[in-house]
DNA sequence: GTGGTCTAGACCACG
DNA sequence: GTGGTCTAGACCACG
């Protein structure tokens, strides 16, 4: 499996490896079940530290995201079941939305070139949500 | 000046600062050429060291938010001028963007859902925008 | 006597009152023997605090740009005779000198292309330099 | 590394370590990719608080000279591409010369001089630009 | 091991 | 009064 880690971006490599994964699970391009490389595989063929992929696997189980079965390896975990309408947004989506605002608006966007920005982001990830919205899953 | 810090937020106390005060001058709350309190002030009413106090300010400083009259304090900039529709996304905004609906994606919300949780943030800042886009809502 | 004076370039003031007088000496609009302002006259007219004036100008004093005469205001003094050809650089010319070449090595200018910025500057000065080099003076 | 720092010298010691720095990547001595000694290390061998020393490490970081890598230490980045003649000359560069000119035309230098000084300046760098332009001196 | 953050406290330049 | 620099020393995240 490759994933796009820069070691000089500011962003700690295990979190890179973190958002990468679940970048892969959200556009589909790994499904729930579907078994991840091992800690000494992805290590080696990133040339990264194996603690630095253990730690984001690590953070990556502790969140439900995926799951080890011993002597088995890790697994994609089924995805949150979509929210009805109406209820409350998740911490960690309202946190991202709040600086997503600030740094559109002190940029000097639009309300609606925002709105734009989010909608191609959400294209771009080519993820289950493009185009109609699912009624079931 | 209030603004609300955790130091046990996990963000660095001076990153929070800066958000804050960000925040503050894209509502409106801080105008153009408002003095904001000295260091030692702010220091002494949030119960930081000065030198933290300090950071910030030179941050914002050196990303042209703020600006130091020596002798006198800091003293809020004037703001970018708003992008003409059409150029490009400034790499900090797509990158919020980015992360945003990562966030989303795996919460399980639809695109339609976290587009409202952007138009609220929006409303919540009660930044310039307001006015303009207040009908429709 | 105006000099343009920008408190918020992080250049201290009473060294942009320094340089501007020394820039309209050496450009001759400023002549031998030829009357400054007052250090209350300069503050009023530039919006500034006496003292910093004060301080412009005892600097200046200091270092024999001007001179006092009791009672009667400062003065511009003559100015150093030319460096016959070979003689030591002062050091301050050649700080300056230094600090060129850092900026301009790292900015990637080639050296013809310094010397060429060098001699934009001295056109500009306006100073008597212009053209050919005086034998006497 | 050894680095000749003047902490009476009146420039800030963590803007001495800086120039320092530039000064020996442009003269070639410092390779680009290369690492830098650790923050504690730099500090103990010049007998400074690691605080000063990591502040200008920060700065240079900040400014694209250096990079860090996590948990391996700072690296020297790719120099910024020459720049194609003609073009706009970078405000700090231009300011660069602007004092150079004021400082050398005050003691009297000639504009020739003056611009031997920057030669000089530019041959004690040993910059990469000896190699081409040695013949004609 | 690496750099980043924060406190406590001193001293300085500047206006 | 204002902000800027520096030391001494602790603690933390990351690799």
């Amino acid at each position: 499996m490759f994933l796009p880690i820069d070691p000089s971006s500011g962003l700690p490599v295990y979190r890179q490896i973190m958002d990468q994964v679940r970048r892969m699970i959200v556009a589909g391009r790994l499904q729930v079940g579907e078994r991840l490389p091992s800690i000494r595989e992805l290590a080696t063929s990133l040339g990264l530290n194996p603690l630095t992929v253990g730690k984001a696997y690590g953070e990556l189980e502790r969140t439900h995201v995926i799951e080890m079965r011993r002597g088995l390896g890790m697994f994609v975990r089924a995805a949150s079941a979509p929210r009805p309408h109406g209820e409350v947004v998740p911490a960690g989506v309202q946190q991202a939305a709040d600086r997503l605002v600030l740094e559109a608006a002190q940029a000097g966007l639009t309300r609606a070139r925002t709105v734009a920005a989010v909608e191609e982001a959400w294209r771009e990830l080519g993820g289950r949500e493009l185009g109609k919205e699912r009624k079931h899953r």
